[in-house]
DNA sequence: ACTAACGACATACGAAACGTATGTCAATGA
DNA sequence: TCATTGACATACGTTTCGTATGTCGTTAGT
């Protein structure tokens, strides 16, 4: 069954481009990360990496909606498995946190995503993530648990927390130490849109 | 009193450079900004540039201190007119959400500044900034106005609101109508660090 | 089945831009 | 006055990006 059609193969290339560049721009920085090594390390030249995604932005944008993408979904299962709601919104958060522990998140998605592709919340990848902050904040609000604020910014601004939150323990000295303070930090700063203020839901 | 003194003129050459280099740097973006462009215009060559700063990455590191130093002593002064204390440190964060309008800041403090020289936390201006609102925070917490939680923690999240709030003000399509919702939302996050809800100091 | 067209990728080329190594000129100190 | 130092300019080599062109296998039409 190892028929190689076109489609397959392309496929094939374009995975094998990502990948690399996964490796390269965590390991190097996006501006250190030299395209014909990139693409040398997978038997290819800079050929197919033009041809597949233009240029090399084209490539990060990529390379960060793949990992932001898994980013956010694993965050959401974590907040369903915590049962929806408000303390799925906090477990949301912490997993958030716990997977920028990873240094490819932190240099790819935290420190190089914004200034390579602008502001993260304009990323397709993102407003997944934000889209799920506010269904659960709007379910809240439906129970009027929470106060009558701007949802979106409160989104926003929550997913900030967590985004920050994260790089912070990343660059600490020790994380493992560093990690429980931020999320006890982070769901104190998060109950501040709770209405009755020691509501655990 | 034209005296030209050689430490006169040497300052005065890091005073051109690094006003060229803020230019540079927000019209073009860190990696865009040419190094011979910059220098030419201010009547230098890289030479001089090179001299004074060691490399690229010396001159942004000035430029973003430059900035950064600025926006911490206005925050700062923000928080003191509002009284100190709990409004202060609204106040403050409400000022720095404000400053990052400027397009300078957004692009050099916000994108660029975190790629090139990495976690801002770890920047001498942002320690100059948190120690501000560490020590706001400690003065609350002697009143036994906020709950019992890493202050340091707080602080650094507080100030990553502030700037990922400053963030999405700037990419915002309408930046005047976002803000209030936006000071809103935060002063709204803010307050769950408080033990008494409405407690409006 | 044969050929023409197309798509995927390689190769060659030109244009920056960075960092360094070297040169120059004015200011200082003995 | 003269040697030395420091601030800056100039020249050079290396690296890298993006494009323009070339090549080969595959598909479609007859």
């Amino acid at each position: 069954m190892a028929i190689t059609t076109r489609a397959a193969k392309m496929a094939e290339t374009r995975a094998k481009l990502i990948a690399a560049g996964r490796k390269a721009f965590a390991e190097k920085g996006y501006s250190g990360a030299s395209m014909d090594d990139l693409t040398a390390d997978v038997g290819l030249t800079r050929g197919a990496l033009y041809h597949n995604f233009g240029d090399k932005k084209g490539l990060m944008a990529a390379v960060v909606d793949e990992i932001d993408t898994v980013m956010a979904t694993c965050a959401h299962e974590a907040g369903q498995k915590a049962g929806g709601g408000w303390k799925g919104l906090l477990a949301e958060g912490a997993a958030y946190i716990e997977m920028a522990l990873q240094p490819e998140v932190q240099r790819i998605v935290l420190l190089d995503g914004p200034a390579v592709l602008g502001d993260p919340s304009q990323w397709p990848s993102q407003n997944r993530c934000l889209q799920a902050t506010i269904a659960t904040l709007q379910e809240l609000a439906a129970e009027k648990a929470i106060k009558p604020v701007d949802i979106e910014a409160i989104a926003r601004l929550l997913n900030g927390v967590a985004l920050n939150a994260a790089l912070w323990v990343a660059a600490s000295e020790t994380p493992e130490a560093t990690l429980p303070k931020v999320v006890a930090a982070f769901e104190c700063l998060a109950s501040g849109v709770l209405i009755t203020p020691e509501s655990r839901v």
